[in-house]
DNA sequence: CCGCATCCTTTGAGATACTG
DNA sequence: CAGTATCTCAAAGGATGCGG
């Protein structure tokens, strides 16, 4: 459409998009809420567990992080052993169907991408 | 919807969300494919410029694996001095209107999660 | 069971200087 | 102008051990 827009759109240093980008770009946050949104609530070793490779701390401070922007609720059973429970706010809910469209064009297009770049290193070992 | 579907959901170490999360988790290449989503054919210098704190090395690294994954198309014209452009391809636009959502939904939102993360905190030197 | 604290390794990314 | 090549540093992330 638009071919040159100049100054329309804002790049800078906290625009719209690096402020999402900061939130989430991180490596587990987007996995934690798509996760929950498909289990519901899960205790901690649950999500540990069906992520796999995650480390105990990083799923700590993610969770932590996750639960301070209200994107995720916390809930603690004072039990012995204690008990702790998560899942998604609404304001967490309300991203997932944009991570999924995502994950869509990821599974429509990834296929291609890794053959791309395959094509590209062939192509820069011939020719040096 | 579905409170528990075990199984059903593939969240380890290569599953498709990770897959698109390696490609796009990075700091730049997002916002180079709005950024080129909006202007059209860009220059080098005229990409740096316009994004402003990327350095020459990460602006060059970032295209160079665009490139490689099929999602921009690169012009090298053998002037003196030489010129090269950027664009967009047709995988790559595909990919834009994902962006834009997440774009939109943080405009709406991040405000919010700006809000929770300070009370959160507030709460937390309360405490201790 | 949950998670904090500490230490350590690895990675991402900036600064700088140099080429076609 | 549009890169490449090093060097360096800060930050992300992993391993481990302790504590409520």
């Amino acid at each position: 459409m638009s071919k040159k827009t100049p100054g329309k759109i804002w790049i800078g240093e906290s625009c719209p998009i690096r402020q999402v980008l900061d939130r989430f770009g991180d490596k587990w946050s987007i996995l934690i809420i798509e996760l929950l949104s498909h289990e519901g609530k899960m205790r901690f070793s649950e999500i540990a567990h069906t992520i796999g490779d995650i480390s105990q701390k990083m799923l700590t401070v993610t969770l932590r992080s996750l639960e301070s922007d209200g994107l995720i609720i916390r809930q603690f059973y004072p039990e012995i052993p204690p008990r702790v429970e998560y899942e998604l706010s609404d304001l967490g809910r309300s991203l997932v169907p944009h991570i999924q469209q995502l994950t869509n064009w990821g599974q429509e297009h990834m296929g291609k991408i890794m053959q791309n770049r395959k094509r590209f290193e062939e192509k820069q070992q011939r020719k040096p």
